[in-house]
DNA sequence: CCAAAATAGTTGTATGTTCAACTAATGGAG
DNA sequence: CTCCATTAGTTGAACATACAACTATTTTGG
């Protein structure tokens, strides 16, 4: 389709955002189908710290994430509605509770490791190191400027 | 809050224009809302559109915007919703709903172009000229890349 | 020690996105 | 000219996000 690479020059910052942000989502989605595993871009995006930081709270989560907490709840209600992981009360903080991996959990993200790899290769294609970090750092750049002080 | 920028570095490309996405969308939003203007990001990016082609059709609307028909449809229904548009069915093809900015809506519009500078200023700042064109280019090649043939 | 503030998480509402399936109108090939 | 493919738009379901208001714990400060 011709159509985006003729407007490009012509498209604002937030138009191009919003359309790499949806296009990426849409096209791991899809990797994701072909190979036959059901999990989208956000559920990776949780699933991927739950794993790292062991038995993580939600707060955690949130910070690692970069998603607002009602958004972990709402993701971690998908997860585990789907026995991807279990919530488990904190023994000793009572308001806490820590996310789990089950089985299928663990295997799910084994499984979607190479789904993101190849999403990622396709995202990048054709675009330099030194490009992809200027890209990244204003990026960051970015998301340090719109933080709420 | 600290706690983005140790991270920054170790984080991804999804999860950082994931991040800056939802940060610039929310953050238009404010401002909009300080200002008295009740109207999010994506309205605006449909509004916009709507007034520069005079009389567009929703197709035309989801390809200069980027995005899907559905999300057209619903967008317009709620800026028909909120009386800043009308729809009106083509003489020549009755298949085809034209789009027209109420005085409402263009009254709006207006009064939210200052809304979208100060929001596109506080993204940027401190992000050197270069870097913002490089960033651009990368942004459409990535959504150049995804695009499905 | 106790009231008030802070913290962790949930819920409901509104908005936006995608997909698949649908209606309705148009256009083209035989 | 008629059937079939295409095109424009809608609908409903599933998911994601933001906000405000809420519950329930924990912490802190007087």
């Amino acid at each position: 389709m011709e159509k985006v690479k003729s407007l490009n020059f012509n498209l604002n910052m937030g138009k191009l955002i919003s359309s790499a942000h949806n296009m990426m989502t849409k096209r791991f989605v899809q990797n994701a189908h072909e190979a036959g595993l059901d999990i989208s871009l956000d559920q990776w995006m949780v699933l991927g710290p739950i794993s790292y930081h062991k038995n993580a709270s939600q707060k955690v989560l949130s910070d690692s994430c970069l998603k607002d907490k009602t958004s972990i709840t709402k993701i971690v209600n998908t997860l585990e509605k789907k026995n991807l992981v279990v919530r488990v009360s904190d023994q000793l903080d009572q308001r806490v509770k820590r996310i789990i991996l089950t089985t299928a959990g663990k295997q799910l993200l084994n499984d979607a490791i190479p789904i993101m790899n190849k999403t990622r290769e396709e995202v990048a294609k054709g675009i330099s190191e030194p490009d992809i970090e200027i890209f990244k750092n204003v990026l960051s750049k970015i998301i340090s400027n719109l933080e709420n002080e």
